[in-house]
DNA sequence: CATGAATGAGGCTTCATTCAT
DNA sequence: GATGAATGAAGCCTCATTCAT
């Protein structure tokens, strides 16, 4: 009964539910889809998960951390201006998403699965972990503008942060529900307006 | 099966069930712990309802319809500059969903359902709908707002309405994650950031 | 509680349940659907019948019923030969049910509740009995025939009856099955070939 | 659903359903009933067929080539007179089938299922099948014994085979309405009745 | 290690029957 | 007398999970 830890064949799995998941949600998907999908019989997912929601754990571990690469990425770039930064951020995630809008669905049921008893806690715990973590980051950003003067001094960082994060969320979810519905324009003006709102050197001219 | 019409003895249905999915969620949720909480029997709510996601969308058009009272009423209240109206649709809106956050999660079954592709179309639909609807409603808020020069003119109004819709949708779900979040605060401060970005005014002071 | 008796009305339940019943068979017929087609609430039923298994009784007696008129009026037609009679009969009875063929379904239905526990034994008593006593009404016309010196003398009255009763149910129910079938011809050929069996001097040409 | 395929399994399971279908009939025959008699779990009938009604229809299919294999022997017995080989296949038949006239009702069944709209076509059309290829090689046995001058030449085979089938059906029936029934006497009086009828050379004498 | 046949708990839904109006 | 809203027993079927091979 110990559970099987070859690294690759679990990835395989998870790469496998990732894709049915998305494609018909948690409690339409059923093992044996995952199974097929993997290229794998039905009993080897229990070698490797212990349950359908175990798996679906594993799910969101991945995708949450396949999301964080390009944020990091985009931080990490450190140079040119907080301003510079936070548009490339901002293009980074908005086009990373964009590129995979079908995998989206699987946000939706993440936090679905916030609401279910059995998986709740650890769902909303990883979730609000990684908002916290994702505000952080963006808030020692938008700190770093403050200090250096390139932004207006009275901004609250980690409320701003939110407010990025939420409006880089939604405006996702609106593409998801409307594919004419144009994400990365969007974000643009709205980071435009929240960087002139911030009082950015560099956006100062009218939008 | 799904004929009888008596609109309070439906309307009982669906707020009993309102309860329950939110506490629930939606698989979780049996048509029985429907009827218990509504005080019927199993059988009735099909006398009302052709099946539990028949039943479900019913709850969802409910709270849709439910939370645009709100927003219509302070649309409505039409006197004030646009900042003005803005910051009192943006307090009721938060307020209103602060004091029920306990139905938030339906907002996720929701989105969820989305993915589901029994239902997947009528929700997807009814939810473009909802979203075209109010990000038109502020885009005109804001087009006033430019027309009459208290904004500055070179805002996109219907981008800069998706961002403040994400805006609320994410601060609220970050409540929801977390309790400790302020929501209300935080939609204050990107707010005013955000009217400021568009050259309101009244928020030329830093904030 | 108790049973109403108005005869017309229910009369008119039956009418209307030898349709349904006939058009879906027992088991698919909701009382719903027979109360609709009598043109009454559902609830009426139940003041002339005890339950569904109790009006579908009914409906076969009268079935059973209606199907003796066309016998009983050739039998009772007691001139000509016994082999003309017989032959008046097996057109009356075949072309009778020929022309109310969609209710030959109710046959079946009848016998298959035979077999089931609830009502097995009134259905097969009754049963039983029609046959016994079509079994011997024929019977009663050979050993005539045979008394007369119309028929050969050695057939078994009840048992050529047994057969006879077994063509005519048999080609009606082809009939039934394939509606290409002609069986007011194959019972024509057949009985000619029995009449001529039992060495009716009416049928010594060949057929 | 309904994938697996080892015959002798799925055999297990169609033996058993005749079993539990012929005691109960089919709407009060339970899929646990049946998965208890064959000994199996409930779920397991479904690996097999996709339905109840998809079972019945299994145990229709086996019933009838069940019945076929007496019906082959005698008429493959090719040796004797025509009259001789039908009196053989009418043994046969009629023994066989009251050898187990615990069955019988399943034929009762399978009759009401030609009216059930969901089975109907697919019952309608093997049976429509089943009695044109019994009624062809009753017809052509019936043609063989004209050709040889067996029988007098102007009978028509396929409506005096059709009253033959119909006479056996009929016999077992009302044998299994009235266990006290002599269906085998029955039906050698009236063989014997045909024969004459037909003008076969050895039925002259009177029976 | 991997598999998939077997299992049975569980839930949706139907519909005969009741009974208050 | 007639009605139909309400009910809950009952059964089909699904599918996560187990475990013998």
């Amino acid at each position: 009964m110990a559970r099987r830890s070859d690294p690759a064949k679990k990835e395989n799995i998870i790469r496998a539910a990732i894709r049915v998941f998305a494609q018909s949600g948690y409690t339409a998907t059923r093992i044996i889809d995952v199974a097929r999908a993997a290229g794998i019989g039905k009993g080897t997912i229990y070698e490797y998960f212990r349950s359908k929601e175990d798996l679906f754990f594993a799910v969101f571990q991945q995708v949450m951390q396949d999301s964080e690469a390009p944020m990091a990425a985009a931080v990490a770039s450190g140079h040119g201006s907080v301003a510079r930064r936070l548009k490339v951020l901002s293009e980074g995630l908005i086009s990373s998403w964009l590129g995979k809008l079908d995998l989206y669905s699987l946000t939706m049921e993440f936090w679905s699965a916030t609401t279910v008893s059995a998986s709740r806690e650890r769902f909303k715990t990883a979730f609000q972990e990684a908002y916290r973590t994702f505000r952080h980051v963006l808030a020692a950003l938008i700190q770093e503008g403050m200090d250096s003067g390139e932004f207006a001094s009275a901004s609250r960082p980690l409320e701003v942060a939110s407010g990025l994060i939420g409006m880089w969320d939604a405006l996702l979810l609106q593409a998801w529900l409307d594919n004419t519905f144009d994400a990365l324009g969007a974000s643009r003006t709205c980071l435009a307006v929240m960087l002139r709102g911030m009082g950015s050197r560099e956006e100062k001219e009218p939008i």
